[in-house]
DNA sequence: AATGAATGAGCTTTCATTCAT
DNA sequence: TATGAATGAAAGCTCATTCAT
């Protein structure tokens, strides 16, 4: 009994810490939504998650660690949600290509607030290197696997003259496009267009796997 | 004699005026770009532009209105920009699109420091809907225009099962997914790249205008 | 058993108490020291000490407090040593200030740490008067006891125009002054410096006491 | 006319920026006298100068930096004075000698505000090098200077025995000692009281020269 | 029209103190 | 007795804005 309760004590002050960070990466996302990235207030994060002004220096140290951690955060959030989402999917490329592409607009991960932040950190990046860099690899994987499952796609098919590469990145920047519709104009497009418009684009160079509608 | 100084002085000052203005809006881009958003103080815009530190307010009065002036500037850019390729291209829907989709990618506009100051306004766009309002004609208009050539072609070709609708928004959002490509990874994607994914989706529409390479 | 156990440990612990205080005072000469006075944080007084966030507020309520008994360990210290060296020394007034003297540049009592917090205290001492008053009585017992050394050595010698009074507190200055120098300027002036040059004061005033070298 | 009055407006202009400066540094000084370092604040700084908060980073950038321009000041006017004095002191070896002793305690250098900061800084010299590395070579002249008049004076006199350095370095710690007196006891030491201790130690080594009073 | 010194609100950050465990 | 997460007041600093020149 007694070891039980040493056991859990120290684990629940863990967790505890864990579940602050969350609390307060959530409540950035929330508050870059909102106001914007430039209008972000520590004071504000703190009051959205109900703590006190000092909270976020308490387990981040500075704003730009509660950044990092915002943005680490999305990417694991994305990288975790399509990797899943690809291993579990059917065996055939065109099955993992459909999980990928169904992956960018599930409702927890295309939110407004969330692509609100993923666009406030992209367009920071090009004066923040260090955005990219928390990025780099984890993009770079994707575009990896993304090409390739393309590749034996068109490999399956038979079909000459597709380039892996330029299908995969057009694909890539469609989705990243129609994110920033469903941001910007979010009445003229919806997931369910979304979905439907990259349907179309990968039906035009695979018509056998996709139907055209 | 004293009169014709009276009457070209305010001339020149009008004129010089609106050169301020530019001189201004120029630095400003250049900040943001550099900068960040979020880092972009009036002190350094007019320190970019070889000028003292109560200049912005002088010409702008408030910040903000530097900034929407800013983004009003790159809006009527882009229109100017691809209104008159638009009217000088070929008379055929092909080449209206072949312009439209070239201009996307001209050096003049789509260079990484307009890029950056692209993006970070449409990230901030949905916490400050002025941002988008700013926008939202220029915005319809084009694509009011992109979707009637599309609607054109497929007409001519008399193709079915097309929608042009989303051909078009398709279209546009894979052009804003190559722009944030070629902001945030320059090295692996340029316009010449860009050029050729988005021809090669056209080509898979309309195979008979677009060569596929 | 138990009764023994119940017995022993309030004392342990009233033991443990003091021993906490002391330990933490001397953290605090060892912060004040490195960092200074105006950078010394409780944290880092518990840092130092090996100890956890709160515990200087458990023992001693606040900082002020803190700070109070560490002014007051080293009166009491400095009054204890000098005390205690006068009481051992000889019975003739020369042997007497030989010893006061000698006290001054004991390792112990003028290390640098201890300097620097001598001297921080000191130079607060206008702005905050209890720091005074803590020193005040002790200092005037020393003068005290020091004058009247002097006055007696100058009696025993019958050498008339010396003004005891002066004498002593040059003394006291010289030694201050000279204090200020090993922590300032350790390479320039050590222990042995400080005292030889404090003997030539004396040789000056008492020749047939001290050696002029 | 019109010429004088260009060049009186950036004059005036030039000369306001240091005379805001020199403002600050004296407010500095008079809290830190009142308040002590660590409780001095750019806040009470900007409110004693009768200026608003941010005037100390428009002109100094940070405090640490105001805090440099203050002792600077200090070990400045230290210097010039001196240094006149020293000129303007008759030819002989005593004389220098005497007017160095009599600048020690002159009102302008010893008032009790001046030796509160300049105490401070003292203090905190062992935690922040910076503050020794503003006053080593000035505090280096002064001693070469000074020992080199006690010598002179020895030689004069023929005297043997008598250590030059030793005799320099106690009068030097002894004024400081004696102006710690005057700032934490100054019902105790008066500046003539200091002058007076002082002179009968020259006194001692020196009687031909400095009467015994 | 232009300057740049000055302002003061608001930001991030620090830290003495509290308190549940 | 001891811990360390949490608080909130206050600090240094930034910067949009104003205004005398």
């Amino acid at each position: 009994m007694e070891q039980a309760a040493e056991t859990i004590a120290p684990r629940r002050r863990k967790l505890s810490r864990e579940v602050r960070r969350q609390q307060l990466i959530e409540a950035t996302i929330a508050c870059i939504a909102k106001r914007g990235f430039a209008e972000t207030t520590l004071a504000e994060v703190a009051k959205t998650a109900g703590l006190s002004q000092g909270i976020v220096n308490l387990h981040f140290n500075t704003k730009d660690q509660l950044l990092f951690a915002t943005l680490a955060h999305l990417r694991d959030e994305y990288k975790e949600t399509w990797t899943n989402a690809y291993e579990r999917a059917g065996g055939s490329a065109a099955e993992k290509l459909a999980a990928l592409m169904a992956v960018d607009f599930e409702p927890g991960l295309c939110g407004r607030d969330k692509l609100a932040v993923w666009f406030a950190f992209q367009a920071e990046a090009k004066s923040r290197p260090t955005y990219r860099e928390l990025c780099e690899q984890y993009d770079e994987e994707y575009d990896r696997v993304l090409e390739g499952t393309v590749r034996k796609l068109i490999r399956e098919d038979g079909t000459r003259g597709l380039n892996a590469k330029d299908i995969a990145a057009g694909f890539s920047a469609m989705a990243e496009g129609l994110w920033l519709c469903m941001l910007v104009t979010p009445s003229q497009m919806t997931a369910k267009d979304a979905r439907r418009i990259c349907r179309s684009y990968f039906a035009q160079f695979f018509p056998q796997h996709y139907a055209k509608k």
